[in-house]
DNA sequence: CGTTTCCTTGACCATATGGTCAGGATGAGC
DNA sequence: GCTCATCCTGACCATATGGTCAAGGAAACG
């Protein structure tokens, strides 16, 4: 059956568990992205990694432990990204190779941002302490961040909270609203061409819009 | 019982059906905004709507035709709100009114928007039709004047449809994401003042970004 | 009033779903 | 190859939920 790893990897007790866990969570993060919490099944879950449904609750025993599981993987990745904020102290660099990892990640890894947009929406029932700690302190540092840049005179003055949650928004519609934007595309996904082209707006307009261009005042 | 209409108007047949159905529709905007289509259930719409179940069904014979009629209301108020694009044939107030009606939305009906980013994140199963249809035409009618505009020198050239989807995801966040917006400003909804900052903030690294200030290169 | 039409609702049903369990299969260790 | 620990799964259960129904009110109307 399924279980067995698809290479040619033996089956080891060890393989088994990884193996199955990682179909599992998968499988979750999909159906979960594409139904909400609720509204996913485990039975459609399991059919959709290939196992029964009472094998996957011997791994996870609640939709909810699961669920958790699929939303902290996410968040894990998004705050890795985050961190390119830091790599560089000019605003130019720091928010464009921001705002193009956010991008990418929304097309890399649409099923994860929208499990996140689901359960916000919802009120965070479940990943609460996720934006009460993690969440917040991130904000925080990088609105200091740049308001450091507003009194050095490389950007404008712009309330950082407000630009941040700009930047969240944007990038992130890319991945949430990935429906939407298909079917006004004559229904068929953004090219590479298109996407590059929408990476390169959204920099655009934000750079331009805090006045951080290239080209400063300077 | 609360069937009986809160004010001083008697309870004819007319007001009956009118108050209960309005009564009805706005449970399920709230309840569905909180679960979204499966998470929400009959009977916690009924117990918000104060009736009991059966009387639900009595008026709207399936959830999913409730569902549908919560959805055209809301896309309804969407769409006239949008015609705030054409008052003016200047980017920087049709823009500055467009996004600070869509910010003002968001705000007053937070549910509705929370209903439809809902619906999108899952696919559109219930208004597909609309997507095709309304939004389609609109966009395209309005990607025609921004790129009218760019042609006139007015703004920079930038592709209309990703400035729209700028616009559509920053303003919609303010409703979408507020869970997250309240948890990240101590816990509380934003002020009047804060909310007021928020929307210049929008609106002037938009119009900036895609230089269209007042003070132009002209 | 009488009756007709519309409204109200407690009780009920079929189905779907999260989760359990007992017993069988399979790799690990010797 | 024997034993043990882990893995697998069909069958099962309790509960929740969308939706129905029949019988009882209340307004419309003459």
């Amino acid at each position: 059956m399924s279980s067995s790893s698809p290479a040619g990897k033996k089956a080891t007790k060890a393989t088994i568990r990884a193996d199955n866990e990682k179909l599992i969570l998968e499988a979750a993060e999909a159906v979960f992205a594409e139904s909400g919490f609720r509204g996913a099944t485990t039975s459609q879950i399991a059919e959709r990694a290939g196992i029964p449904k009472a094998n996957l609750h011997y791994y996870f025993p609640t939709k909810k432990v699961l669920y958790r599981q699929v939303v902290h993987n996410i968040f894990t990745i998004w705050l890795e990204a985050a961190n390119s904020f830091d790599d560089c102290d000019d605003p130019v660099s720091a928010l464009s190779s921001y705002i193009s990892l956010k991008m990418d990640i929304s097309r890399q890894y649409p099923n994860g941002s929208k499990v996140w947009a689901n359960e916000i929406l919802h009120g965070a029932p479940v990943i609460q302490d996720y934006l009460e700690t993690s969440l917040r302190d991130w904000t925080q540092s990088r609105v200091i961040i740049i308001n450091r840049w507003i009194s050095e005179g490389k950007i404008r003055p712009v309330d950082p909270n407000y630009l941040l949650y700009m930047i969240w928004s944007t990038t992130q519609h890319y991945a949430d609203f990935n429906h939407q934007i298909e079917t006004l595309n004559q229904h068929s996904p953004l090219t590479d061409i298109q996407f590059e082209t929408a990476k390169k707006t959204v920099i655009s307009i934000i750079l331009q819009g805090i006045g951080a261009t290239p080209n400063d005042r300077s």
